[in-house]
RNA sequence: GGCGCGGUAGCCAAGUGGUAAGGCCGGGCUCUGCAAAAGCCCCAUGCGUCGGUUCGAUUCCGACCCGCGCCUCCA
């Protein structure tokens, strides 16, 4: 069964298949720009399309993942410039950073990660092509800008009227629109090539028209050129990016190459509110994957609380959600140990993706991988899998055999890793000494002093919870 | 103003023209010296409001109300 998915430029659900002369499927999606740390909201986009990508290759299509690293901008040489280093120093710091983070997520890397810096020669050369066509103009400082009336569908992905752009002089604040105080012949023309200016320090690259440094759009347009070429079939990015960048995108890439038909498809998906309301910096509910591990919960947990909502919903982040997912995570994970024993397996052996590809059955999990094909259904699929867990089927090994490959192939499609380790609390001697003394008196049956030792230990804040066979020592 | 999204139980969240998946929380039971955990059971006559179509609508159509996003750097 393909994979369904909603396309935002025919806003219709469409199946996600190779073309009849494409060997893989190229995605395109634009990355993070690397001046800091990426926040959870940004996680929720590049986790979405992992399990997209995760999907397309579950079902058999051969997947070309790129995803850019915006390294040159206004952000990252202001950061750099504030942080008194060279830019490429200060970009190298972030992107480490940003790549613990995904591995920690359970992001499949792309299989190309390109560098904007590194294909200023690539942007210069659209940027040509473009002012050859007609479709650009240098300014006099040096600036070249798209000249949007010469596209005429221009606005066609996110149905904008570009006429009505050239008479909007204040944004939704009420603010005036200043960006274009002098150079633009157009408020709708945008940058290719910003001139060098004091503030950008050393960072300068020659052009044609001077130095200067690429504007923020047409990286996207030439780095997906360079690696998927003039058409390809997905392209992903926040909704946010719907206008202008991606609309800009199309524009240049299209003028550029005189190849209409950019991106087959369009993924956009909805953003992330935090306990309600818009994430931004001066709310301070920003958070990053740091922040919440600090907090004690594990990257699976966010990971399963960032797609537990459909992609086109905005999602309300919360910290009863991240509790909520460690829950789940919990009886799922108990339900795995029962399949696993039913089927005589241990849980090495539920490690994929060598389930995933010795045996292509789904088990009893062929609804939930049924609803990730109607549009990225992940809550559906997730309500799908709880199903089983609670059904009243006789567990048979056999049923158990295959229910295992499925429930294998499903979580990780989903990128969710069952029974890692979770770091043990610390436990100081003085609290180690009091467990024993207590599990000593309990075996003793001197439950009278079990029981003052359970409230010393309460005290000091600690719990002791009782196995069979011993006893585990955990924070309250 | 333009473009777009959404309003389903205490919270989160799927879904369907034939009477509401699932998760969390809560309640009950079982088990365990206690505690915790776990297992089992229960938990919306109701799907923003009002009309319409229909044998039948939460699901289709219309109007309205409310919340939100983008239109400006933003995943």
């Amino acid at each position: 069964m393909p994979v369904f998915l909603h396309d935002t430029m025919s806003r219709e659900t469409r199946p996600l298949l190779l073309r009849p002369d494409g060997k893989v499927f190229g995605m395109y999606c634009c990355g993070p720009t690397v001046y800091g740390p990426a926040h959870i909201g940004n996680f929720r986009t590049f986790i979405l399309q992992d399990v997209l990508r995760r999907a397309l290759e579950t079902d058999g299509l051969p997947v070309r993942h790129v995803r850019n690293i915006t390294d040159v901008d206004d952000k990252t040489i202001l950061g750099s410039v504030k942080a008194g280093q060279p830019l490429a120093e200060f970009t190298r710091g972030w992107t480490e950073k940003y790549h613990r983070d995904c591995d920690a997520l359970g992001l499949l890397r792309p299989h190309v990660e390109p560098s904007a810096v590194a294909h200023i020669p690539q942007q210069v050369e659209m940027i040509r092509s473009l002012v050859d066509r007609g479709h650009a103009y240098a300014a006099a400082d040096g600036s070249v800008y798209f000249k949007v009336c010469t596209c005429p569908d221009y606005g066609k992905l996110s149905r904008i009227d570009a006429t009505k752009l050239r008479s909007q002089s204040t944004n939704s604040a009420g603010e005036a629109n200043v960006a274009d105080e002098y150079d633009r012949e157009s408020i709708r023309d945008f940058a290719l090539w910003k001139a060098w200016s004091p503030e950008d320090g050393a960072n300068r690259w020659p052009s044609p028209w001077g130095d200067g440094r690429p504007g923020w759009h047409i990286e996207c347009s030439a780095m997906s050129l360079a690696h998927l070429g003039a058409t390809f079939d997905l392209h992903g990015g926040g909704v946010d990016l719907c206008f202008p960048h991606h609309e800009n995108e199309i524009a240049q890439s299209e003028c550029a190459t005189g190849v209409k038909g950019f991106a087959g498809h369009w993924f956009h998906s909805a953003h992330l509110m935090v306990e309600g309301d818009k994430m931004s910096k001066s709310k301070g509910n920003l958070y990053t994957l740091d922040e919440l591990v600090e907090k004690g919960f594990t990257p699976t947990e966010v990971r399963y609380a960032l797609i537990a909502g459909h992609y086109r919903t905005p999602l309300n982040f919360t910290f009863s959600g991240l509790e909520n997912a460690r829950s789940a995570l919990g009886k799922l994970e108990r339900f795995a140990d029962r399949l696993l024993q039913a089927a005589g397996f241990t849980r090495k052996e539920f490690a994929p993706p060598e389930v995933r590809e010795t045996a292509a059955t789904w088990g009893r999990f062929a609804p939930a991988w049924e609803a990730l094909c109607q549009d990225l259904n992940v809550p559906g699929c997730l309500g799908q899998v709880f199903a089983v867990a609670g059904s009243k089927d006789e567990l048979t090994p056999e049923l158990a055999r295959q229910d295992v490959c499925g429930l294998a192939r499903i979580l990780w499609t989903l990128g969710l890793t069952l029974f890692q380790e979770r770091k043990a609390d610390e436990v100081p001697a003085a609290v180690a000494e009091l467990g024993a003394r207590r599990w000593a008196a309990k075996q003793a049956k001197d439950f009278a002093a079990a029981d003052r030792l359970r409230q010393e230990l309460t005290a000091l804040g600690w719990t002791m919870v009782d196995r069979k066979d011993g006893y585990d020592l955990k924070k309250a």
